[in-house]
RNA sequence: GGCUCGGUAGUUCAGUUGGUUAGAACGCCAGCCUGUCACGCUGGAGGUCGUGGGUUCGAGCCCCAUUCGAGUCGCCA
C-alpha cells in the first residue's frame, strides 16, 4: 500500500500489532451503528473492512451507507473483539472524517444483499453489485485465472499473439457479427467466431507454438451456460505435435488450474479416453456427466416384435435406476419432462425381483422380461426408463433423461470434478434436411488414415482426428490434428460435393498458405468463462462476466446495443429497412 | 421462432372464491440508546399492482393483446 493522502494502510492489513498507529484509511462506509454516545462504522475497500469508532457524532454528519469517506485516526484494541473480521481486534478511532464521494441515501438495492437481488436490477447496477465483498471477488480470481495461463503457456515456451478483431467471416458454423467501415462502403468486417485460420497461418510462419486468450464473437442466443455474443477461449496451437502431445500439454494446464484454483476432488490426468462412438453408445451424449453413474442400454432388438404401438418401428433407449422410494407422480414428472423436448413421452417398468409393474407393464412378453433382466442385469427394486423415438430423437432424448435421473436421484457428487477426452470423432455425417454427406464438425480436422482413408473408406467410417475435453457435462475444450495438406483438403471438399475452386475461393488464404510449407499441427482452445465458472461454483456464467450483456443480447447499463444517427448511416451507405 | 415461469413499496416477497383503506421483512427518515458487528427499541414516510384494452356493480386477482426479464428447445463446437 502506497502512502499518500488518501491512505497509510488498506482496510484488510491492521492488526493488534499496529495499535497506537496514526493511520489514514480510505474507502466505502459499510454500515452505520450508532448505540447513542458512540458510534461504529465499517469502512470497506479493495482489501478488507475495518471498523471505525466515532465518538463524536457531528463526524459523521450527513455522511449515510455507501459514502466514500477518508478517515485518520489512531489504532486501538477492541474491548470486545470479532472473531469473524481479520481487522476483528482492533478499531481505528476517528479523529477525523472527510467526505470524497457522496452517495445517495436509497440505493437500488442493499451491497450486502446484493447477489440475492434480481438479476436485471444487478445488472443495471454492476458497479454497485461488484461491490459486495463475495461478487467483488469474482473479477479477482479471473485475474489471477488469466495471470496463471499466461504464466503456464509462456513457462512451456508459447508465444502470446494477438490475431485481428476486425477480421472475415470464420466457418464455424454460428453467424457473424458484422462491422461497417467508412473506407470501403458496402463492404464488411465480421469479428471472429474463433481466431482458427490466423493461428494456423502462424504455424506456417513457423512460431510452433502459439497461444492467446482470444476473445470470440457468435450471434447467437444465450443460455444459463452460454455468452451471447462475446466470450474467451484460451486458445492454442502446436506445430509438429500430436493429438496425444496436445493432450499431455492441456493435462498440465488443466491439471494446474484445479488443483491451484479448486478445492474439488478432480480427476487426476492422463484423464480417460473415449471414443465417440462408444460415448454415445453408453451415454447417448458426446459430452457425458461421468459423476452420473447411469448407463443408456439400447433394447430396440429387445422388442422388435412388440405389440406396444409407440414402441413399433421406433428405437428404443433405457435407463434403470434404484428408485423404489419414488411414487407415480416422480414417473409422470419426467415424462412431462420429455414431452417438453418434444419426446413422447417415458415408458416405464418396475421391477419388483420377479414381475413388472408400471405404464407398460401389460404390453411385456414373458420372453421380452427375460431379456430386459438379463441385458440391464436388472435388480429387484430397480425401475426401467425408457424412450422411444427415431434414433437420432432417442438418443438426444436419453441423454436428456440420463441427466435428470442422475440430478432427481441425487446421484452426482457435486464435490467431484471429472475429466474425459472424448476421441475420434466422425470426419462426415449424413446431412438430415438434404440427406447428403456432410461435414460432421470443422472441415479443418485430419481425416484419420489421410488419403488413403478418403480414398478407399465407406465415408461415414472415417474418423477425424478431433476431440473435445468434456468435464462434468460440460464441453471445456475443442480441438484438433488440422488438416495441413492440400490434396488431402480438396479430396475432403470433393466427397461432400465441393469443388477445388470453392476451397480455393472460400479458404484461400489457408489454402494457399499450405503450398508454401505447412508444418503439421494440431491445438484446441479451452472455454475460459465456462471453467471459471465452474471453479467459482456458479449456474450462471454471467456471474464470472465484469459487465455482461443480457439473455437478449442487451447491456441496460449502457444501452447496448443502441440506434445511430441517420447521418452515420449514410456516411457507411447504409439503409434500415423498416418493419411491417 | 416454440414452450414454461415471472413483473405488486427503494429491495426481497405475500396477497385466500373477484369485495372495506393492498400487507410483511429489510432499507429510508425522525427520536431514544456508551461496545455494536444482521446492534436494539419507538414512531413515520413510501404503491399508476409492467403497459393497453375487455368482462363485472366492483379487478393486484378473470379474459385478450402487448412489453420487459429468466429458464429451456431450436440454434450455438
Amino acid at each position: 500500500m502506497k502512502t499518500n493522502i488518501y491512505h497509510t494502510h488498506s482496510c484488510g492489513e491492521l492488526r493488534i500489532s499496529d495499535v497506537g498507529k496514526d493511520v489514514v484509511l480510505s474507502g466505502w462506509i459499510g454500515s452505520i451503528r450508532k448505540l447513542g454516545g458512540i458510534i461504529f462504522c465499517t469502512l470497506r475497500d479493495n482489501y478488507g473492512i475495518t471498523q471505525v469508532l466515532v465518538n463524536d457524532e457531528h463526524l459523521i454528519d450527513g455522511l449515510c451507507k455507501e459514502s466514500v469517506v477518508r478517515v485518520s485516526g489512531i489504532v486501538a484494541e477492541r474491548s470486545s473483539k470479532n472473531k469473524n473480521m481479520e481487522t476483528g481486534d482492533i478499531e481505528v478511532v476517528a479523529k477525523e472524517i472527510t467526505l470524497l464521494g457522496k452517495c445517495n441515501p436509497v440505493l437500488p438495492f442493499e451491497i450486502n444483499d446484493a447477489p440475492n437481488t434480481k438479476e436485471e436490477l444487478r445488472f443495471k447496477y454492476r458497479y454497485l453489485d461488484l461491490r459486495n465483498p463475495e461478487t467483488h471477488k469474482v473479477l479477482k480470481v479471473r485475474s489471477d485465472l488469466l495471470n496463471y495461463v499466461r504464466n503456464k503457456f509462456h513457462a512451456n515456451e508459447f508465444v502470446e499473439v494477438q490475431t485481428p478483431i476486425l477480421a472475415s467471416s470464420s466457418p464455424e458454423g454460428a453467424r457473424d457479427f458484422i462491422v461497417p467501415t467508412y473506407f470501403n462502403k458496402g463492404e464488411f468486417y465480421a469479428l471472429p467466431q474463433a481466431p482458427q485460420q490466423f493461428k494456423q497461418l502462424l504455424m506456417v510462419s513457423g512460431y510452433e507454438k502459439y497461444f492467446q486468450i482470444a476473445p470470440c464473437f457468435r450471434n447467437e442466443a444465450a443460455r444459463a451456460d452460454r455468452t451471447p455474443g462475446e466470450f474467451y477461449q484460451i486458445d492454442f496451437e502446436m506445430s509438429f505435435a500430436t493429438q496425444e502431445d496436445v493432450f499431455e500439454v492441456c493435462e498440465d494446464v488443466v491439471s494446474g488450474i484445479y488443483e491451484n484454483f479448486t478445492k474439488f476432488d478432480v480427476s487426476k490426468a492422463p484423464f480417460v479416453r473415449i471414443p465417440y462412438k462408444e460415448a454415445i453408445e453408453k451415454y447417448c451424449s458426446d459430452k457425458p456427466d461421468l459423476r452420473n453413474p447411469l448407463l443408456v442400454y439400447d433394447v430396440t432388438e429387445i422388442f422388435a416384435n412388440t405389440e406396444f404401438n409407440a414402441f413399433k418401428g421406433k428405437t428404443i433407449k433405457a435407463i434403470k435406476a434404484k428408485c423404489e422410494d419414488k411414487g407415480r407422480r416422480f414417473y409422470d414428472d419426467l415424462s412431462k419432462y420429455i414431452v417438453s423436448l418434444e419426446g413422447k413421452g417415458v415408458a416405464w417398468l418396475k421391477f419388483d425381483g420377479n414381475e413388472f409393474t408400471g405404464s407398460i407393464a401389460k404390453f411385456v412378453t414373458d420372453e421380452e422380461r427375460k431379456a430386459l433382466i438379463k441385458k440391464l442385469n436388472l435388480q429387484a427394486g430397480e425401475s426401467i426408463f425408457m424412450v422411444a423415438d427415431t434414433k437420432t430423437m432417442a438418443i438426444k432424448l436419453a441423454s436428456f433423461l440420463r441427466n435428470k435421473l442422475g440430478e432427481e436421484l441425487d446421484l452426482i457428487d457435486k464435490n467431484k470434478v471429472i475429466f474425459c477426452w472424448i476421441v475420434d470423432f466422425p470426419f462426415y455425417e449424413i446431412n438430415e434436411e438434404t440427406g447428403k454427406l456432410d461435414f460432421s464438425h470443422n472441415p479443418f480436422s485430419m481425416p484419420q488414415g489421410g488419403m488413403d482413408a478418403l480414398l478407399n473408406k465407406n465415408p461415414l467410417d472415417i474418423v477425424a482426428f478431433q476431440y473435445d475435453l468434456v468435464c462434468n457435462g460440460y464441453e471445456m475444450l475443442s480441438g484438433g490434428v488440422r488438416n495441413h495438406d492440400q490434396d488431402v483438403m480438396v479430396k475432403a471438399f470433393d466427397l461432400v460435393g465441393y469443388d477445388k475452386s470453392v476451397v480455393e475461393n472460400k479458404f484461400s488464404a489457408l489454402f494457399n498458405a499450405f503450398s508454401y510449407g505447412a508444418p503439421p499441427h494440431a491445438g484446441g482452445a479451452i472455454g475460459f468463462d465456462r471453467m471459471l465458472m465452474q471453479i467459482m461454483g456458479y449456474d450462471l456464467i454471467r456471474e464470472v462476466i465484469a459487465f455482461p450483456l443480457n439473455k437478449n443480447g442487451r447491456d441496460n447499463l449502457m444501452n447496448t446495443p443502441n440506434k445511430i444517427d441517420d447521418e452515420v448511416l449514410r456516411d457507411l451507405g447504409l439503409q434500415l429497412i423498416k418493419k411491417d
